[in-house]
DNA sequence: TTGAAAGCGCTAACAG
DNA sequence: CTGTTAGCGCTTTCAA
């Protein structure tokens, strides 16, 4: 037998009263008699009466649920910065239902449609990585339902986004390397649509120009990041006549594969080839010899999204906005020639 | 301005009709006639009609939404099974609703309630690491929500459940370690009310009978699981007269600070002292020495446990159930002091 | 074959 | 100070 809830109309009759005058004590109208507010709270707390969100919601037409779409939820990255997400708007009274697109765009429509059906009040979203079109966003913001991206974006113009400076830090890492020593730089590089990996290179093209070496074609080499692809574009590298001395990758998941594939060679990491990543994967300090990465502040992005939704949420007009999230360099062994092992940070900048 | 969601009410009055013959019209009922069902959904295509689940929810009441309520987000085991839960669900029409305990029974309460709240249809459950207390779920029993527990369970006897046998599990690694020459085994055991801590216990314990080893209590320590408390238990089996050579953690993680530990003595992994844990993290395969684990089944953990949960809600009185999933032990180098290098599988047995 | 009306739980404008 | 009423979007009797 269901337990039924309790709802305004069982107090009311209860009580004797009409189900307005219960409604109004519960949120200390102040046209009601103390006395009565007082009788009222006291059933209410007895009987642990909890109003109904599908009627409020109905009302008001919304639901306090936000959407969140990621490529996936089995990596730290991600399920850290739903972490993020999670703390921050849970403390404003939001719940927030998460999906995960697989990194294919047709899923990623998918989910985009289920949640909007859902009615959602907001949405976050970081693009599957063969996202390429963005109707299905632009069918959202049609809804007016408050969208925000982080890490990988798109619609920029019109869409608030959580970001880092990928440009500065590939930069930063390009210089780093030649510092220790490394002349021949190579970048394994993905899929150009996204946003992240164009800055990237970009970064590193930069950091070449920077240190006043030359750029070579042939040290730039392209995956899809299937494991395949990704395989194939480290061969490239490793049966270079001049083998590069120094390989930056577009994320910390081809290195580690890089890694791998260097253990079947004579090289030895650090002393002939330097190596480091982006987006500091827990395993970074795990693998021998520790992979110099980038840390994203993965917490601080997901309290950011969320804090941007909430704002779009709760202003009328907000207007769209850009959040720059500084990151660390954390330089490790696998890109430190002249030092001997040992973590340490450059501090976020 | 906002673009009002499309209504029965709006193409009711587009097509001169009433709200109910759109309403049957879309669900095919027999008395329409053809031709005007054809026209509405025609229209509903049109204008993109999509039913509004507040208002179905508020006079079904339900939401068709699950909660999910785990100890952390981050990490592998769990937001794999997550993803396990959620391919199952968002295929029978469900969402989920993630939130995190943070292995805090303060936390866990706080869940259940805002769940509750949000009129869950369904509620899914790992335990906190220091659960000990199950009013909140009696509350959830009591309002006759769907429960299911998965991997951390307690209220056994009411209360459907996903789990793997851990007893045999301990039971095999200690016989493995055994077979490995190993011959002072040694346990690091968790807070004794989670009921896996307390069948790894029991299968080390059968593991040392079977192979007719005497239990000697130095040999087991506790830690709370914290990281202090943990380095503690390692120091004192580390600083035992008669070190044990080989030691079984109640997790990855453990043995993992277990290595770290190791590194800064004088002693060789596998050559000294044997290593496994429970649970396969991903980092098993990428540590120095490779890790010997349980691989516990998380996609299925989570697709059995959403499979009940669904179960539970559409059969008017289904029965509690027990689901056991086969794990499987991966054998690699920290256990193995015969054999070269190498990982293999035992296979799910 | 179709429409009118009630009701799911709640709020708010409008009356007393 | 309190009650009545309408309405959020939908389904489902009951009438026509």
């Amino acid at each position: 037998m269901k337990k039924k809830r309790v709802t305004l109309k069982d107090m009311a009759s209860e009580l004797g009263i009409s189900i307005s005058t219960v409604s109004r004590a519960l949120k200390d109208h102040p046209d009601i008699d103390k006395g009565l507010t007082k009788k009222v709270k006291a059933l209410a707390q007895k009987w642990s009466y909890i109003p109904n969100p599908l009627a409020m919601g109905l009302l008001r037409q919304q639901t306090r649920v936000i959407g969140v779409i990621v490529p996936d939820l089995v990596t730290y990255f991600f399920s850290s910065i739903i972490s993020g997400i999670e703390d921050e708007l849970q403390q404003a009274g939001y719940y927030i239902v998460i999906s995960s697109s697989k990194e294919s765009l047709e899923k990623e429509i998918e989910c985009v449609h289920n949640l909007l059906n859902l009615r959602i009040d907001g949405l976050i979203v970081c693009l599957a990585q063969n996202s390429n079109q963005t109707d299905h966003f632009k069918k959202v913001l049609d809804h007016d339902v408050p969208l925000v991206f982080f890490d990988r974006v798109c619609l920029e113009k019109e869409v608030s986004t959580v970001v880092v400076d990928n440009v500065s830090m590939a930069r930063d890492i390009t210089t780093h390397f030649f510092e220790n020593g490394a002349r021949r730089i190579a970048h394994i590089t993905g899929p150009k649509h996204l946003n992240i990996v164009e800055e990237r290179a970009e970064g590193y093209l930069k950091g070449l120009k920077e240190v006043g070496l030359p750029f070579e074609k042939k040290y730039l080499v392209h995956t899809d990041l299937s494991p395949l692809s990704t395989e194939k574009a480290i061969q490239k590298l490793l049966q270079l006549p001049h083998r590069p001395d120094a390989i930056l990758g577009v994320n910390d998941t081809v290195i580690f594969a890089t890694m791998k594939a260097i253990k079947g060679t004579d090289l030895k990491i650090p002393h002939d080839i330097l190596l480091a990543g982006f987006s500091d994967e827990f395993h970074a300090t795990v693998v021998e010899p520790n992979l110099t990465s980038v840390a994203h502040p993965t917490h601080e992005i997901g309290r950011n999204a969320a804090k941007l939704i909430l704002e779009q949420i709760e202003e009328e007009k907000a207007i769209q906005k850009k959040i720059v999230l500084n990151t660390a360099l954390h330089i490790r062994a696998s890109s430190v020639r002249m030092k001997k092992e040992g973590t340490w940070s450059l501090g976020f900048f």
